[in-house]
DNA sequence: ACAGACCGCGCC
DNA sequence: AAAGGGCGCGGTCTGT
């Protein structure tokens, strides 16, 4: 390892080494990639307060350079600092890989003289932060990245509290026992033959979407798809059957038994996270869907005996981080209550708290189905300054250019496929009218990123000033979960007050971090649950 | 037989 | 006039 003071120190056991400095000093530790060494790190009992991830941080300023999906590791970043071929990214470690630790053979890490790479790769960051325009914004994103690099790992190794038990007995009580390898569950079964019977015994596959299609036709009904909100609509007495088969097939494909076998092992279910895995700074996983988990299952989610779960959800996180955004005042205002929505409905649709949504999710995501137009036009006169900032957005992807969030995370430039069909000066009207669609698309694309990643700046920050302010004044207390707006911490049941009170904190803190003296408010309720689907 | 496209649905 | 953001996953279907 490097000391800060510029010399190099070999250490017999680099484990034992990080963790006395860590005691001793609380650096800021320089690692090429938190994801690759910090896991063994915490097999072996240490933990880490802070770091500045290169390959995170090398992902962040890539982007912001405008040359998005090129390589992040150390091995690549160090090698374009020389003008030299860039090794691409190592593939994701598989689940079944079991790396020694600290094995310095994958890739990542440049041969030669690794320290010297990765001094070279971080002042060279620290230049391309200057150089930003706002760099004190990119600074606290790259700092609240890294943490969230450490947050994942830890998680990852605490594992969600899950009760196999409790999941069992709910996917019998409805699809019925678990059936043998290969074989469908009872209650799948019978409602497969009450489709068909509906149909008049022609045999109907619901699993497949032209089959169900077909069948429909034959009887006189012409469905555009089998889509369950399609088949809503439609009035026919296979159609309740087939909306209770395709939910029940749903919870025993994606989190049946199966999911049960390979995710949950000694009550803990233990998912991956992709830090920054979605260009707008959202969390993605690798395997068992663990940012789709069925609201059905929380049930399964419980805190050891004596021990507590903080649950911390940000309440319609998306308006207020327009309304700061955009500094519009009024809808500042709105965000004063608990229910933004509500207050949005009182304030400019009667009361109608569906319009109310319906208008402001038209305006953040693009949408104007289903009567949204009128609404959006409604909160366009309301709200100004806030529908301008995403119709800005929106223009600006139209437009080929490229938008950022409030800590300067950036949204990827279109394709070259898409400049061509925007581009072209001379059309026919099929070509004319792609060309406007796919302009379209892409404004939605950008005016939704301006939001949702801003509202991701902001969730990440919370988690990052939360696991900071629990290791101070609840230490024992664990972070097991984070979902784009929404914490799970599990605790002792003593400390659980407290760690309710520095949820309360950490949200105040990040709100005047990432968006300074806004008035806007953003309440993160904290519920202190048994079982996650307790909480509110 | 296999890979990749498409479908449909879970979460935010 | 019409225009619905971001993901992961497992199913079927299609092309080779």
């Amino acid at each position: 390892m490097r000391l800060p003071d510029g010399t190099d120190r070999a250490v017999p056991d680099l484990a034992a080494a990080m963790a006395e400095l860590e005691a001793r000093d609380r650096p800021r530790w320089v690692l090429p990639a938190t994801e690759e060494c910090y896991p063994d790190l915490l097999r072996a009992g240490v933990r880490l307060a802070r770091c500045h991830d290169l390959a995170l941080t090398e992902s962040i300023l890539l982007a912001c350079a405008g040359t998005p999906g090129r390589p992040r590791n150390l091995a690549a970043a160090a090698a374009r600092l020389h003008g030299l071929p860039e090794p691409a990214d190592r593939p994701p470690p598989s689940r079944a890989e079991v790396p020694g630790l600290f094995e310095l053979d994958r890739g990542s890490v440049p041969a030669g003289d690794p320290l010297a790479a990765a001094a070279a790769v971080y002042a060279d960051q620290q230049r391309r932060l200057d150089a930003d325009p706002h760099p004190e914004r990119l600074r606290l994103l790259v700092a609240a990245e890294s943490a969230g690099g450490l947050a994942a790992a830890e998680m990852t190794h605490h594992g969600l509290p899950w009760r196999a038990d409790v999941h069992d007995a709910l996917l019998t009580e409805l699809l019925g026992p678990r059936p043998p390898a290969g074989g469908k569950p009872a209650r799948l079964v019978e409602l497969a033959d009450e489709i068909s019977a509906a149909f008049g015994g022609v045999a109907v596959n619901p699993d497949a979407p032209g089959s169900v299609v077909r069948a429909f036709k034959k009887a006189g009904i012409e469905v555009p798809s089998s889509r369950a909100w399609v088949l809503r609509e439609v009035s026919h007495p296979a159609v309740p059957p087939l909306l209770r088969y395709k939910e029940l097939a749903r919870l025993w494909v994606a989190h049946g038994w199966t999911w049960l076998d390979s995710w949950v092992r000694a009550g803990r279910f233990r998912p991956e996270y992709v830090v920054g895995g979605v260009v707008s700074g959202r969390w993605a996983t690798r395997g068992g869907a663990a940012l789709q988990l069925p609201k059905t299952l929380r049930t399964a989610v419980r805190a050891d005996p004596g021990w507590a779960l903080v649950t911390a959800d940000a309440a319609q996180l998306e308006p207020r981080v327009l309304a700061a955004l955009s500094g519009d005042l009024r809808l500042a205002e709105v965000s004063g209550s608990a229910d933004l929505y509500a207050s949005l409905a009182a304030d400019a649709f009667d009361g109608d708290r569906g319009h109310a949504k319906v208008a402001m999710l038209s305006a953040m995501y693009g949408g104007t189905s289903g009567g949204a137009g009128p609404l959006l036009a409604v909160l366009r006169k309301r709200f100004p300054h806030a529908v301008d900032y995403v119709e800005q957005a929106a223009r600006t992807g139209e437009a080929g250019g490229i938008v950022r969030s409030r800590l300067g995370r950036t949204s990827p430039p279109p394709s070259e496929a898409w400049r061509a069909l925007t581009g072209s000066a001379e059309q026919d009207d099929v070509t004319e009218r792609r060309s406007r669609q796919a302009a379209r698309n892409w404004g939605r694309f950008t005016r939704n990123f301006v939001v949702q990643a801003s509202a991701a700046d902001w969730a990440l920050t919370v988690l990052a000033a939360l696991r900071r302010r629990l290791t101070l004044t609840a230490p024992g207390a664990e972070v097991v979960f984070f979902q784009h707006d929404e914490v799970l911490v599990h605790c002792p049941a003593e400390l659980a007050e407290t760690v309710a009170s520095e949820v309360d904190k950490a949200a105040a803190e990040a709100s005047h971090l990432v968006f300074g003296p806004t008035p806007v408010r953003f309440p993160l309720q904290a519920n202190i649950v048994d079982c996650y689907a307790d909480a509110k």
